[in-house]
DNA sequence: TTGACTTGACCGAACGTTCGGTATAGACTC
DNA sequence: GAGTCTATACCGAACGTTCGGTCAAGTCAA
């Protein structure tokens, strides 16, 4: 039997990740988050603890897509479905609690694997974007640079929440998104 | 006779900083960047690493106060303050190829004097802008507002420069932003 | 009884830090 | 000017600790 289930192992492992970025999180520091030994870790990520994080941001990233990005595919007014999309994000975050594993993760390793996923997990959020503002009515180029707007303004939120310790800055931006991208095209 | 002068000891030093976070900066990678041994940088800072991590934030937020954020209270039209502000990050930050200390250094360490030091940071450069778009006629609410989201965008643009490896996001977010935060209030 | 799972004991390497000591340069006597 | 003293800067070697990772020996449901 296993002492903990895969949803609560990678939740906990993200947390890790999240709060200590790659090398401030110690296999002593993600045994203890996750209730297992070093040895037990190295059975479920035999790739060690490279693999954790790879598996923690494949983790992170299809909980986006199928909880955020999916809605926005969906039927109903834009301004309804990415304010959908906010709320998704607002909880993924906790309200701007949490950073952004892709920012965590992305200091101090070399290219690698890791290193694709996340250009990956940002260009398909990016895309979900502006395919639907595009499908709103906006012309392709600006949907683009909206899109990738939008997902700066996200990260940058998360950024000044976590070095001011308030995640209102976060709370704010998210609130002002759906409008913002959906203004008359100048 | 030093073996290196300060400002290239700190430019390094937060080159290191930057670009592995704190955990990941370790003494020989410092030592490396440096050509200073162990025991020499103990001698430069007896507080060791951490006093290294306070001394690089205090020297940034010094230049950006002196190149970035000066330039703001100066005189001539508001927006072409506001350019040689981002001509300055520009600079800072490479076009978009560094990431921000302030974010770097924000994963994995508890409460302390680096932390008190970005929260600090970050609120004078808030202040600075906002200071700047009150004296240009905006409301002092809106104002606010707009600087703390200026740099919520300039921070989530590095975030995404790192992440694509592209530095064109930053760019983009840095030509938009003299206009942008001048804007008629809505 | 097999196979998935966990574990304590252990490894070499790297970590941040400290210590004893050397080289150099300027200041002060004699 | 020679000799002594002090301060600054640097370094090699080692400290104890923690790192990421391995292994043989269990445990336990199917």
């Amino acid at each position: 039997m296993s002492k903990i289930t895969e949803p609560e192992l990678m939740s906990r492992l993200s947390e890790v990740f999240r709060t200590h970025g790659y090398d401030g999180a110690s296999l002593s520091k993600i045994s203890e988050a996750t209730g297992l030994r070093r040895a037990s870790l190295y059975h479920r990520f035999p790739g060690g603890k490279t693999e954790m994080a790879e598996a923690v941001l494949k983790w992170a990233g299809e909980w986006l897509a199928t909880n955020a990005l999916a809605p926005l595919a969906g039927s109903g007014p834009p301004e309804d479905r990415l304010r959908q999309m906010a709320e998704k994000l607002d909880e993924f975050y906790e309200g701007g609690r949490r950073s952004c594993l892709l920012d965590a993760l992305s200091f101090g390793l070399e290219e690698g694997g890791i290193r694709d996923h996340q250009k990956a997990g940002m260009e398909a959020w990016i895309e979900a974007i502006a395919t639907m503002l595009r499908e709103s009515g906006i012309p392709p180029r600006t949907a683009r640079e909206r899109a990738e707007d939008a997902v700066i303004r996200i990260q940058g939120g998360l950024v000044m929440s976590r070095a001011k310790g308030d995640p209102l800055p976060f709370q704010r931006t998210l609130r002002s998104l759906p409008q913002d991208l959906l203004r008359k095209p100048e």
